[in-house]
DNA sequence: GTCTATAGCGAGATAGAC
DNA sequence: GTCTATCTCGCTATAGAC
């Protein structure tokens, strides 16, 4: 959002947004304060404000932009284990347990998300709008597409994919984000994995196709 | 959580606990102020630090104390809507709209149940513990129970009744928790109900008894 | 002309003395 | 119940260095 113009090299700025998604990722918004953000960045404060105009621009900035990025790399997740699928059970058990730890493993995405979710009731309707665009609603999208090209293969039975879509959502990875408070405590692997594959079988008696029959 | 001493009167002291839980719940952790806390109290800051050691030592005690209030107000919930139930769809579709509300109505508990997701990276394990034994997982606990009780007689097909708690919670209830950011934002009440039958219905597809056949 | 370094302002916080 | 010491914050201003 707005920068305070096209002032300054780049390479500093990328350093800039890199340092405040660390920051604003380990301390959240209100307790990041911009000479820590300046310091991580390794430039002096007057840039960092030359660059962004104030702390919440740097913020909604680095939050839209972290958004996208989880959003492409969770595409590359689905296309990987989705689009080529050809046992149900496996495949969507691999994808909730590859999702799980790109959202939420130590230091990634998933702080920036959980600083979004702590602060929502003091960001801006619109702004707040065009995360949850770039980030949890297209990724949802775009499972909701992936369910519903896997029903035309015959491998899902899905009437409503965009329900499908939030009902495997929740059952293989909410709860696993809930255990895991969005990635601020560390889940282990195989409680990872025991969830996901609990969550795909409860999925597939819901959404299973005749080629996924559970016991 | 250790509190200063046994000074005071008690009527100061709760009028103090109720002003923090509802600046705590409406600031977060860090913006709500000492000061803001005895204003809304009506009583001078000395008064609060004469009950509450400091600002932590008080956040964490109202969070502890929410939460227990919480896990009691969803066992009347549960014992109101599920232990004389006679229509499963009926009597868990009931369930799950009064819990989101309860759990998630505007200035209720989730409101501190956000501050403490917001601030688990600073709160100290062994709290942190004691605050999922009195909230959550107590809840939790208590719903399987019932789950269990209604397998035995016949109105439910539950092998594990843990995990179809869990499934059940995920179903019905973290999709509104997730759209509504835990309570900071308002959801419609139409919509709360869709997502329950949605919800349930989905959960009955899994768990549903003989006499719960979906179509 | 963009950067660094530093100093400082005003506001507001915790905490505690009186 | 008031008042204040001390701290840290966001942000600005003033220097000079590459």
């Amino acid at each position: 959002m707005a920068t305070t113009g096209g002032a300054g090299r780049p390479e500093k700025r990328k350093a800039i947004t890199r340092a405040a998604t660390t920051v604003f990722g380990r301390e959240g918004y209100v307790r990041a304060s911009m000479d820590a953000i300046a310091a991580e960045a390794g430039v002096s404060k007057r840039t960092v404000y030359n660059h962004f105009a104030d702390k919440e621009t740097l913020f909604l900035s680095v939050a839209l932009r972290s958004a996208a990025e989880l959003t492409e790399r969770l595409g590359e997740l689905m296309a990987k284990h989705l689009d080529r699928m050809v046992d149900p059970r496996r495949g969507l058990v691999d994808f909730a347990v590859e999702r799980a730890d790109a959202v939420l493993a130590a230091g990634e995405h998933g702080a920036l998300g959980r600083a979004i979710r702590a602060e929502v009731a003091n960001i801006p309707a619109d702004v707040l709008e065009a995360w949850l665009e770039a980030g949890p609603a297209a990724a949802q999208r775009d499972l909701a597409e992936r369910f519903a090209a896997l029903a035309e293969r015959g491998l899902l039975a899905v009437v409503d994919a965009e329900l499908a879509a939030e009902q495997f959502t929740l059952l293989t990875f909410h709860g696993v984000a809930e255990r895991s408070f969005w990635g601020a405590l560390p889940v282990a692997g195989e409680e990872v994995e025991r969830i996901a594959a609990a969550g795909v079988d409860a999925f597939l008696r819901i959404h299973g196709g005749p080629a996924a029959a559970v016991k």
